[in-house]
RNA sequence: UGGGGUAUAGCCAAGCGGUAAGGCAUCAGAUUUUGAUUCUGACAUCUCCCUGGUUCGAACCCAGGUACCCCAG
């Protein structure tokens, strides 16, 4: 009998991917991993639940009991508590150090529930590893295995996936790959499941939804700075530091009405690390948030590699629509993308993600990006 | 201590005798397994710098203060 252990998160999703490979024939056993501890990281600022009798992870990790115990699965549970900072965190930290917008959860994915998680599957003896991801595994006849977006698009979330690679996916079974959300909620309901109306959880995987400024405090110090106007140059503001920012952000700026202008809404469009300046536009659609060109690295390429350029959807965040870009690699690790139109608000450290229909090609790290052949991530 | 101007919520700012527009910011909620974006809602009621006065009624009129700004010195 073919052995999968289901990443169980505590989560509805996780819950009813169990109960379909279980369904489906599999002999299922359930894994809890548990990858942050806040006391021993030194997460304080700005946790809602330091003082809670029960940190929400316990909560979840009952949560998950108590699904294991319904569909009649042994759970196992497993820390990640060192693999999480060593390869996700401290890379987190370091990109927004050099000012850039890193995705946690991709690397997450790539080495902790994809790679630590798969391996002590492994060693218990299982085939597969399963997650309750949206995204759909398609086999070929070759035996090539394809990951393709979800049948339910509106949660897809193989834009979180582009990190892992064929050997990960081929060991990786997604249940939910084939049905919607709401029908997700419904199983739950008809088997009773204690999360089956759980919300869904969101916010930085592990970490959960908070204040994100005060969180980044813990780590990375406040140093106030001017925020000035790019095209005026005036100072309109000052900010806590640089990195607390991102490329877009509307929010948390703090600028208020002033004198002899049109009252509007400001917009991050660049950020000066070195001398901690934050740039800001007051229109939504400023010619300082667009870009045309970027330059990818840390490729992860599932497909046929080519050496043609190649029309493709691309997703610079998670739960944008496709853009339409041209993709060239430069080498292995580098690729090129020229942008069918001005986009706006691509940003480094974020990643790229490439589409061809259905099917997810690969991505990789945003890590330059231009407009009108000058290069805007860096030096105004 | 000559002249002129302005004082309305955190910031801009309407209002010109009839019982406080709007925007920005902020906060809350929705959406969301990154950070953002987006959407919805809340947000001056011993109140309009202070003190008096006129009036049925004043942020708006009058008087006197106070603060700041500008031009002359």
């Amino acid at each position: 009998m073919t052995k999968v252990m289901i990443g169980l998160s505590g989560g509805v999703d996780s819950a009813v991917a169990a109960y379909l490979l279980k369904k489906q024939g599999y002999e299922v056993v359930g894994g809890f991993m548990r990858n942050w501890d806040a006391i021993a990281n030194g997460d304080f600022l700005g946790n809602p639940t330091l003082n809670d009798s029960c940190c929400p992870q316990e909560k979840d990790y009952e949560d998950a009991k108590e699904v294991a115990k319904k569909l009649g699965i042994e759970l196992l549970r497993i820390d990640f508590i060192k693999e999480y900072w060593d390869y996700v965190f401290s890379y987190f930290l370091e990109e927004y150090n050099k000012g850039r917008t890193p995705n946690p959860d991709i690397f997450c994915n790539k080495y902790i529930k994809f790679d630590a998680f798969l391996k002590f599957a492994r060693d218990q003896g299982c085939d597969f590893i399963a997650t309750g991801h949206y995204a759909k595994r398609v086999d070929k006849e070759d035996g090539v295995v394809e990951l393709h977006k979800a049948y339910d698009l509106n949660k897809d979330q193989t834009y979180f996936l582009s990190q892992i690679n064929n050997e990960q996916i081929a060991s990786c079974l997604f249940p939910l790959g084939d049905i919607d959300k709401p029908k997700v909620r419904e199983i739950a309901k008809e088997l009773n499941l204690n999360v089956a109306d759980k919300k869904d959880s969101t916010g930085v995987c592990f970490i959960g939804e908070r204040n994100f400024k005060e969180f980044l405090k813990n780590y990375i110090p406040a140093n106030k700075g001017k925020i000035i106007d790019i095209n005026s140059n005036e100072v309109v503001g000052e900010h806590d530091g640089v990195m607390y920012y991102t490329i877009g952000q509307r929010k948390g700026l703090g600028i208020g009405g002033i004198s002899g202008r049109e009252p509007r809404s400001w917009f991050v469009c660049y950020k000066d690390v070195k001398n901690n300046i934050l740039y800001v536009a007051d229109e939504k659609e400023d010619e300082h948030l667009f870009s045309d060109r970027a330059i990818i690295k840390n490729i992860n390429w599932l497909a046929e590699r080519t050496n043609d350029p190649l029309h493709v959807g691309c997703k610079f965040r998670y739960r944008q629509q496709d853009n339409g870009v041209t993709l060239k690699f430069i080498d292995d690790d580098t690729i090129e993308l020229i942008f069918d139109e001005p986009y706006k608000a691509v940003t480094t450290g974020q990643a790229a993600v490439f589409y061809m229909g259905t099917r997810m090609l690969g991505g990789g790290i945003i890590e330059e990006i231009y407009y009108k052949g000058k290069r805007i991530d860096i030096k105004k």
